[in-house]
DNA sequence: AACGCATCCAACCGCGGATAT
DNA sequence: CATATCCGCGGTTGGATGCGT
């Protein structure tokens, strides 16, 4: 019943690795390539179990890291990706090439906090502390309506994102998704979209199942191309149909 | 030099979804 | 179908380091 396990629990090595810990698991992936973390420290020689060794490579020993500080203009992606994100890292660090979700999380939680907050912004809702800070100078989540209409018809209208002038305008020589052209337009950034699910089914989901299935939808879809920063390498760059990830989901 | 406090960040922990048996 | 494990994620911890006194 079930699968055996992985790996004996005792004699594993906790803690910093060694440097000849590192080799090991470097030469190993070298020859071998990554996957199966759960047959790769017996088979490199570590005395770690698998979630050790993926998290040591992911994080730390990877050839494609970028070691370093963070630029300004990272700075800047991170505080839109998370003002659409939220608390997803792994999502934000797919957009920055070269960047970990820990290391992300880290540099949010030790330098963008307190950048943000000297701002006078709120760095959790990203809202101006006081209300007299200026409007233009935040971003907005975007607000979902999930109501329903005669056809059932699921339509959401989020407000538009108001994104900084600059950054945006650096995005320009993108053109997936973003609306309008080169006027002011362009630093607005047009989320408007509409789902139609056609089964009767979709009656069935509960509310809060559909506005947790469309909030996946949304963010899984339009992430990369709503702030436009479209990457081939992802794949829900790639989904171009948001009814069909929808439906998949449902039906 | 020594101490205490603040900051940084690698690593661990626990959870949820996916998957193998 | 039930159960156990894998995998990946976000939250948290604790040792190392820096800095001020």
């Amino acid at each position: 019943m079930g699968r055996s396990p992985c790996c004996e629990k005792a004699h594993m090595n906790k803690g910093a690795w060694t440097k000849e810990e590192d080799q090991l698991l470097v030469d190993y992936i070298r020859k071998h390539g990554e996957g199966c973390w759960r047959s790769l420290p017996r088979a490199a020689g570590l005395q770690r179990c698998g979630k050790s060794c993926r998290l040591r490579w992911m994080n730390y020993l990877r050839p494609d890291l970028k070691r370093g500080n963070f630029t300004e203009e990272e700075d800047e992606l991170i505080i839109k990706l998370h003002s659409l994100l939220g608390n997803k890292w792994s999502l934000i660090a797919g957009r920055l090439a070269g960047r970990t979700d820990n290391e992300i999380k880290n540099y949010w939680n030790t330098h963008i906090k307190r950048k943000l907050l000297s701002r006078g912004i709120d760095p959790n809702n990203h809202r101006p502390i006081n209300e007299s800070s200026s409007p233009n100078d935040v971003v907005e989540p975007p607000q979902v309506d999930f109501s329903t209409g005669p056809d059932q018809q699921i339509t959401i209208k989020p407000e538009p994102v108001v994104l900084d002038r600059e950054v945006v305008n650096n995005n320009n020589n993108n053109n997936c998704t973003s609306s309008g052209t080169t006027s002011d337009d362009d630093w607005v950034l047009n989320l408007e979209l509409s789902v139609g699910p056609s089964s009767t089914r979709k009656a069935n989901i509960d509310s809060a199942e559909s506005t947790r299935l469309l909030l996946e939808t949304q963010a899984a879809v339009c992430l990369c191309c709503r702030i436009g920063f479209r990457d081939e390498s992802c794949r829900n760059c790639r989904v171009s149909d948001v009814r069909t990830i929808w439906e998949s989901k449902i039906l």
